[in-house]
DNA sequence: GCTTGTGAAACGTTTCACAGCA
DNA sequence: TGCTGTGAAACGTTTCACAAGC
């Protein structure tokens, strides 16, 4: 994706690490209904894709199976979690106490997959005080708090969920901060640091390439 | 991406298509800073892709540019609308009235974007009757309305809200009610009728892959 | 001059097919 | 036998480079 001068790209496909979540995902529900074992085909057609995939990126981490036996679910699961880093816990803060990040702050998909929401922010003076609908511990504070919140507290995360116009200032700060990576709401291109990982999350935009679907597909369906 | 037998594939590229939705949001942007023209090279820089990308993604639609003048903003925004399917309003209805659901019907970038959420359904019978925060018009239906208010408001998508455990049935109830398709914020692979359209926003996959990114960043910054 | 549209080359990802091992 | 791990082939996407047009 980027290729940095000085750094030996050996090159993970963007795709694959994308993919690992979402066998991990599959791994757990395999695990909450008590099997022991799975194979690269039963894992890929669950998802979609086929076993060579499934093989070649786990492949790109090491040698996690056993032939003619597949894959130990709870082992590979404790592989993938050591892979993405979440085998420990992360800590993130919220920007932004409307609606999407309240719904976002007590989320609870997040703690589940060992994030941690410690602190929501929000400029409006109406909004500091205020409790987060449902987790009453989170009290929403001003945002001249980020930086010490982020330093006592070991927040690696940002999560962006502003109003478009007010996201750019809302990650300098999180960037000033010192946060190591945000999680981006807002519909905007964040300008950040060269190489600050950034992951945003379009809502309107999957909207629009389900409308464009939808039209090419009945487009296909009527040309058959 | 699925090639389907009979359906002669002048394939776009599933990236193309992402990237127009963004191009269409940088443009309505410059719209309102009064830009009458743009470039491929400046679009492509605000978003981070190389001028060739922008024109070849664009070219894969027609020829909308002006060799040596570049590309109209208010002409290339309504060619793109008209490809996406987005020059006209969509309908969608909202299940799962918790806190995901109930910002997500009450989210204003839809509507700017061309979608309108017409109804939240949920079934536990506490919700059902109340009003969304900040939507008074929009009153929590019961499930066993879906089909109704689909074929009365004209409703051609779905957006599920709901727990993992119960998304599955919300998406069989969607697809029988007879959305065109499905926005799902659960994090399970729903299965659905073979190409019918489904986009999944994995939350919790966001935050891994920020957490990879993080971890193989500093890596990387160490080895340099 | 500048910028598009587009074949051709470069690059990256996925699929195939099979050796090797339980 | 069954399944993994992996080079090699197939496929798809991005970048390059330049002819054509304003």
């Amino acid at each position: 994706m980027d290729a940095k001068p000085g750094c030996r790209s050996e090159a993970v496909p963007a795709p694959a690490v994308r993919r690992l979540s979402l066998y991990l995902r599959e791994l757990e529900a395999m695990l909450r209904r008590d099997r022991q074992t799975t194979s690269s085909m039963e894992l890929g057609e669950k998802l979609g894709y086929t076993d060579a995939q499934v093989r070649k990126d786990l492949a790109y981490f090491g040698q996690f199976g056993h032939p003619g036996v597949g894959y130990r679910v709870d082992e590979l699961i404790s592989r993938i979690r050591a892979i993405l880093g979440t085998d420990k816990t992360w800590n993130a803060v919220v920007v932004g106490a409307g609606q999407l990040g309240g719904a976002l702050a007590a989320y609870r998909g997040f703690g589940k997959r060992g994030f941690r929401i410690v602190a929501v922010f929000d400029n409006d003076p109406e909004k500091v005080g205020r409790p987060i609908e449902n987790v009453p511990e989170l009290r929403i504070r001003p945002l001249d708090q980020l930086r010490q919140t982020v330093v006592e507290q070991d927040v690696q995360m940002g999560i962006c969920a502003v109003p478009a116009e007010a996201a750019q200032q809302v990650a300098d700060d999180l960037v000033a901060a010192g946060v190591k990576g945000i999680l981006n709401f807002a519909p905007v291109a964040l300008v950040v640091p060269d190489g600050f990982p950034v992951a945003s999350v379009e809502l309107a935009v999957h909207l629009e390439q389900l409308a464009y679907r939808i039209n090419t597909e009945i487009v296909s369906r009527s040309a058959e």
